[in-house]
DNA sequence: TTAGGGTTAG
């Protein structure tokens, strides 16, 4: 009889239907007394979309005298699934500390996703024990789970002691940890662990390159990326929409837009939402905005209704080329229009763009008109403008903010105390330093790399450590003699940028991505592409628009969130930076 | 027969 139940309640897409369906099931007494077919009809409506049919099937469950294992198994499914995972969690519990419930591998599989998705990582390590106890922790599948929910809810260390003592493994373990670390912020050891899974003689499928390829664009490292791109075009992986995506996606992110709108191109199998999405972000974040543009009208057209990150991909085109009444527009053609809700990205976005173009007082409006809360990356950026513009009376606004807040962020401080700086505030400068000092706020060193022949090279601020040092601190005073007949002149302020370390590294010209370009320049014949992991400063953008000049050479810089790309004196971002 | 791994975002 199962057999019969599941195939007709799958084609049930509303809560009369399934009523009607165990209305059938009653009659003809299954419901009563065959536990099999119940708890298929309990799980299919405990996880049905039809509205308030979890409702329905916790209500039903309440009503049977004694549930077997799979009855509880279908309310947990479905309530792991639902808004509200934790009560799964709650509910499973209730029933071990009844007695009522039996629980088997599933139940703890369903109750450890529960956990994953509330973020509850104390229930998992509780979960994990009794697993233990029950007797289930040999299973793979579970163990998988565990190492998942580990994973997700940031406890990586947890995961990958799971991982490293697994007897046995299959590729959905790799592709779990994989996937864990390179959503885990630690993409290294990701490519590491996927290179070793290869070693050992396991076949990376679909999933795998996910993973993969994420922890590629968040390196920047396209020679590893297209390796694995071949891979996917070898073993046949294109066909799925998702790898495509994140090739792109990986492409962009590496600044490599030509070959993304190829992928994007002659895609063989069906573009979602996501793949519109990823390639006008792709456009937007290498400074193409109005392709970027372009795309988003031409998704409307081809039928895609632009949601909620196609708007802010959009409007994220505007902010990098500092298109504001573009962005203005598009902001209030989203509201008006009604199929999108704004939330606190697109707002973030707003900031931005009027911030960077020296509205500052509208950019605060912003902030404080919003229906939502604030965030601390709405402070921040405004505070990032306030920067740019020498707005100090806004500026400490939008520091105490920060400080309500709670953030101990180094860019905020630093940004503060160069705002003082800039304005002579010494006394000021002192204060802000003082307090960096008792909250132990410590600077993020500014670092840059660059790829020269397969090999990674890696700059700090004034570094000194690479071998060809003479060499490129040398070529750095070439430069800066030819570009000073392009103009060039010092921007001191920025020289202030770093305080509480030492003289050398303030000193403005040997900053890690100067440092990185001159190596480039001596080393490679064509286009330079240096990553950077912090924002890069003022000084250094006007430096590298005039070296792409006086050298006829262009350079790529990967920001923190962004590209600028240098060709004949010009950027991309047209200065909005 | 039911379970584990997955894409875009300031």
């Amino acid at each position: 009889m199962a057999t019969a139940v599941e195939p007709l309640l799958q084609k049930c897409s509303t809560l009369a239907q399934i009523k009607q369906f165990q209305a059938h099931l009653i009659t003809t007494g299954i419901f009563q007394f065959q536990p099999s077919p119940r708890a298929k009809f309990l799980e299919v409506c405990s996880t049905s979309s039809a509205a308030a049919s979890l409702l329905y099937a916790v209500e039903i469950f309440r009503h049977i005298a004694s549930p077997v294992t799979n009855d509880w198994n279908a309310i947990i499914r479905g309530l792991a699934q639902s808004h509200q995972p934790a009560d799964a969690v709650a509910f499973y519990r209730q029933g071990l500390r009844m007695l009522t419930c039996k629980p088997d591998a599933l139940t703890c599989s369903f109750t450890l996703k529960a956990c994953a998705r509330a973020l509850a990582c104390n229930e998992a390590i509780q979960i994990h024990s009794q697993v233990i106890r029950f007797g289930f922790i040999a299973d793979i599948l579970l163990q998988t789970t565990l190492l998942d929910v580990y994973a997700k809810s940031g406890y990586l260390d947890n995961a990958r002691k799971l991982f490293d003592e697994m007897s046995n493994r299959d590729v959905t373990c790799w592709n779990a940890m994989i996937a864990g670390l390179a959503q885990g912020n630690q993409p290294n050891e990701a490519l590491q662990l996927f290179t070793r899974m290869r070693d050992l003689g396991f076949k990376p499928n679909e999933i795998t390159v996910l993973g993969a390829l994420s922890a590629c664009a968040q390196l920047g490292v396209v020679r590893e990326g297209e390796n694995i791109y071949n891979y996917i075009k070898n073993q046949n992986l294109e066909k799925n929409e998702q790898v495509c995506n994140v090739v792109i996606d990986m492409f962009g992110k590496c600044g490599y837009v030509t070959k993304a709108y190829q992928v994007f191109n002659s895609m063989k199998c069906t573009k979602t939402l996501i793949t519109w999405n990823t390639m006008i972000m792709v456009l937007a974040t290498n400074g193409e905005s109005l392709e970027a543009l372009q795309l988003f009208n031409q998704m409307s057209k081809g039928g895609f209704r632009p949601d909620n990150v196609s708007y802010l991909a959009a409007l994220c085109a505007c902010n990098h080329a500092g298109m504001v009444e573009n962005g203005v527009e598009l902001f209030e053609k989203m509201t008006k229009d009604g199929s999108v809700v704004p939330n606190i990205k697109h707002y973030g976005t707003m900031v931005d763009l009027l911030g960077r173009s020296g509205r500052l007082q509208e950019a605060y409006n912003v902030i404080d008109s919003i229906p939502i809360k604030p965030d601390i990356i709405l402070w921040q950026t405004l505070l990032g403008a306030c920067k740019t513009y020498g707005n100090v009376e806004m500026a400490e606004k939008a520091s105490r903010k920060l400080v309500e807040m709670g953030s101990s962020s180094d860019g905020d401080f630093v940004l503060l105390s160069n705002i003082y700086a800039a304005k002579h505030r010494w006394k000021d400068v002192g204060i802000v330093r003082e307090t960096m000092k008792n909250k132990e706020v410590k600077k993020v060193p500014g670092f840059s790399y660059i790829d020269v022949d397969g090999v990674i090279h890696k700059f700090v601020n004034g570094d000194k450590s690479h071998l060809d040092m003479e060499e490129i601190y040398g070529k750095i005073e070439e430069i800066m003699g030819r570009i000073m007949e392009y103009g060039y002149v010092a921007d001191t302020g920025y020289v202030l940028h770093d305080i509480g370390l030492e003289e050398k590294e303030n000193a403005l010209s040997y900053h890690s991505e100067k440092l990185a370009v001159a190596f480039g320049l001596i080393r490679m014949s064509s286009e330079i592409r240096v990553n950077k992991n912090l924002r890069i400063c003022g000084d250094c953008h006007e430096v590298m628009k005039l070296v792409s000049k006086a050298y006829d050479r262009e350079i790529i810089v990967r920001d923190r969130t962004r590209f600028h790309r240098f060709k004949q004196g010009l950027c991309s971002c047209k200065d909005y930076w």
